[in-house]
DNA sequence: CGGTACATTGAGAGATATCAACAGGCGTGG
DNA sequence: CCACGCCTGTTGATATCTCTCAATGTACCG
């Protein structure tokens, strides 16, 4: 058995964060008994912003959704019906050229929103990565109960701009870095991320495919591999099953020139 | 006299939208005395929102501020303690890296409003193309105003959403595209974004330098130069004093494969 | 155990960057 | 009014990074 391969068992062995990330599938839709109160990602959320009582009023808006591994939960330019709020697994956000070329725009995590819009359209795709569950809103029924809450505007809003500040970050990524930094920035950036999830670990999960990251970070999957294979030939990282293992840290914040 | 120089004095000669856009500076504050109403931005920015009794009491929230070519209006790191809209002339909204490369992040029109974020800092910088004038706000009396009127809330984050999206399509441009479709994408996009200011027009103004262009695209100077004479010798754009003129759009939007 | 999808590795090609020279426009100052 | 110098933009030659094409390896699943 060669060396690598050891190695990754090892890792693997210790990783009960495997189970979280690489489930696979169930399909269904609640029709509804869920509890707003009981919500794992109520803190983090929109919902952060309400309280008891809107809390119990708001949970007969949202039903939960479950997609499976790969499926589309909306599409680029499908008319936006419903505004969703990631509860549970991975997404990734994308656009297409038309000739098939992917741009992801990012990866949603549980509590993050999605659906906001001016034209009335979804202007990016959204795909599940491994089990999803959302929780979803008709897109009328949310406005009129927003209507009335200009802390849950205040709320969004916050949301929005955060992510314009992640947008930003990632256009300088996209635009004036080598493939070692955004390979290097990636994987710090994503472990950043995951932290409200599962607190700082230098285990990073890495439930998306090389293609994704490839597709995230404006390289092809082969550069991404072989960048990859570099960090861990100079001990930066060490690639374990579903994942990496952040060794040196500082080395690689170097290495994503800040 | 070369041909070229030739062609680029006549295009010149016939050019009004030249003094517009490249006049060049004044330095002042305008302490008061101005109004509203004849705001000449009103109604496309966020103070489309508001009413008439409201644009009275907005109006002496805001000064002018007049800034020269080149100045700079806010830096990144900042702590922010204005917002502010843009009245007249252009501004590159820019990040750096620590080496000192730049990516721009957009250009910003008159009726852009600017200084929205989460930390309390400027994520990006914000100088002046030519010369600029400002209508500032101090973040505190803009917070205090807006408190109570969730509709220019609503305004403020339509107009957020829209970044967002703009964001999320150069996104794509800055991670998929080719030089040549870069380009085609930049002349076709700030031909559109100009038009609300000047209707529409085949001849484009670019008071940006090449520079300007290269940061904003993810190339070099040199490279958007040679993607210019290109696009030129192909005729499908004819390179003009301070901008260019789109000769053949149909081709245009093909090269920037949509 | 074989098939399929994903990941890694290698060799070579190509697009864009880099380095360098030159040209043109504009303002300054004689 | 012209000469000079500076700054911006263009063009050319070469380098280099990343992509493309191709083969091999590895894990997962029936």
């Amino acid at each position: 058995m060669p060396t690598r391969g050891r190695l990754r068992l090892e890792a693997e062995a210790g990783c009960a964060w495997l189970e979280r990330w690489m489930k696979s599938s169930l399909v269904a839709i609640e029709p509804n008994g869920h509890f707003c109160k009981e919500c794992s990602i109520r803190e983090f959320s929109v919902c952060a912003s309400l309280d008891a009582a809107e809390l119990r009023e708001f949970e007969h808006l949202g039903r939960r959704v479950h997609f499976t591994a790969g499926e589309t939960v909306f599409s680029e330019e499908d008319v936006t019906t419903s505004f969703c709020n990631l509860l549970e697994g991975v997404m990734r956000l994308y656009k297409l050229l038309p000739d098939g070329r992917r741009q992801i725009l990012g990866f949603a995590l549980p509590g993050d929103f999605l659906g906001m819009n001016v034209s009335g359209r979804h202007n990016f795709s959204a795909d599940a990565i491994g089990a999803v569950t959302v929780c979803q809103f008709a897109k009328a029924a949310f406005g009129r109960f927003m209507e009335a809450r200009p802390h849950l505007l205040r709320r969004i809003n916050e949301l929005a701009v955060r992510e314009l500040s992640q947008a930003r970050d990632h256009m300088v990524l996209l635009g004036r870095r080598s493939a070692e930094e955004k390979v290097a920035t990636f994987l710090l950036g994503w472990r950043e991320q995951l932290i409200p999830l599962n607190g700082p670990s230098n285990t990073v999960p890495l439930p998306m495919s090389r293609q994704d990251i490839a597709d995230y970070l404006g390289l092809t999957i082969e550069t991404v591999s072989r960048t990859f294979t570099r960090l861990e030939r100079v001990g930066v990282i060490e690639i374990i099953h579903g994942g990496i293992s952040l060794l040196d840290p500082a080395r690689a914040e170097a290495l994503a020139a800040a």
